[in-house]
DNA sequence: TAGGCCATGTAACCGGTTACATGATTAG
DNA sequence: CTAATCATGTAACCGGTTACATGGCCTA
């Protein structure tokens, strides 16, 4: 999924500028389908309005900088529902916490139980996440794929509690081996 | 997490050539870490071996081309153990069904069910995958992160099984209006 | 008065992919 | 005879990030 999709994509809920696009990508509802740097959002925004995919306007704000709001146009409407008929490309995850824990035999039971707590307590950050997402938004679609990441998120961490022993043991079987390795 | 960590960890399960890595990033367990591709593996374990992190020595095979195993060395094993140390970042995620389903009443029932079935399919296939892997290895540590995986797909595929017709009914609302914008 | 937020933008860089070159062997 | 698998490697390209430039306002 290219930037330019995903910047119709938010565009199409509603109007931004670049720096409300940044927002949404990091700490929005989009965050769970990208993060976007203002190296790529502005220059694509120039582009994509070049193309005539949406339009800026200028907006003088009291207080702030002027800002330039964009909107997406009926083109870019069009353009963005093509590319949603377009089967979605398999789910991409990534974790390093999983090689940390396949390994877990050449680390210290601290080194893991150190990764343990902390990817704990972002889950539950993101639970609380999108438990705040869900009380904002009405949209049936969002509500439906918040109710998916409830569900799904709260697995996760229920696994968590319920095996960070055993893994803390695997750990702990070899601590005095991984010990004379520093 | 970058190229070099990742091939010295394959390298510290089993010695491997750099096809060999290459499939083991592609269907092995590390799938669900990285995939990376030859012309990423190949330069990266010339580096490694001039760091001296690896060493690769000529095999000779019949009815098969030469191929370079590389092994992971003292050095390397002692760096590889330094990176789990450190703090993994967070679990990277990134769906364009999501962003899909976000989309829902946007486009027709039938872009949605193709979606939605597709994305069944795939789960169902990488569940499949991770009782192979459960199956093939008893390393403690493998099978803690495959019975992560075994809980979360799980429930991943048990709401979209019970889910599926309330997302579809989303669409079905404006199928009219889609089908008029194409 | 220092730091954080608002706000836009560019240039340099970089990690990684794609596509190509090469070639033997085996299975259908 | 064709396609797939085994096997290594490079050059061109590209999408995106990092770091920087700029500057006013507000809060602690």
């Amino acid at each position: 999924m290219n930037t330019q999709t995903l910047i119709l994509g938010i565009l199409n809920f509603e109007d931004a500028s670049g720096y409300e696009i940044k927002k949404q990508s990091t700490d929005g509802a989009f965050r769970y389908f990208v993060d976007i740097s203002y190296g790529t959002i502005y220059p694509t925004l120039s582009k994509l309005e070049a193309e005539g995919m949406v339009f800026g306007r200028e907006e003088a704000q009291s207080g702030k900088p002027d800002k330039k709001v964009y909107s997406i146009t009926e083109k870019g409407r069009l353009e963005f529902i093509k590319t949603l008929a377009q089967p979605p490309a398999p789910d991409k995850f990534k974790s390093e916490f999983l090689l940390v824990a396949m390994c877990a035999d050449l680390t210290s039971e601290e080194t893991i139980r150190h990764a343990l707590d902390k990817r704990i307590i972002e889950m539950e950050e993101t639970i609380a996440h999108i438990r705040e997402l869900r009380k904002e938004c009405e949209h049936p679609a969002t509500q439906w794929i918040t109710s998916y990441g409830l569900h799904v998120k709260g697995a996760d961490l229920d696994f968590f509690k319920t095996n960070r022993d055993s893994l803390l043991a695997i750990a702990k079987n070899k601590s005095n081996e991984a010990q004379a390795a520093e």
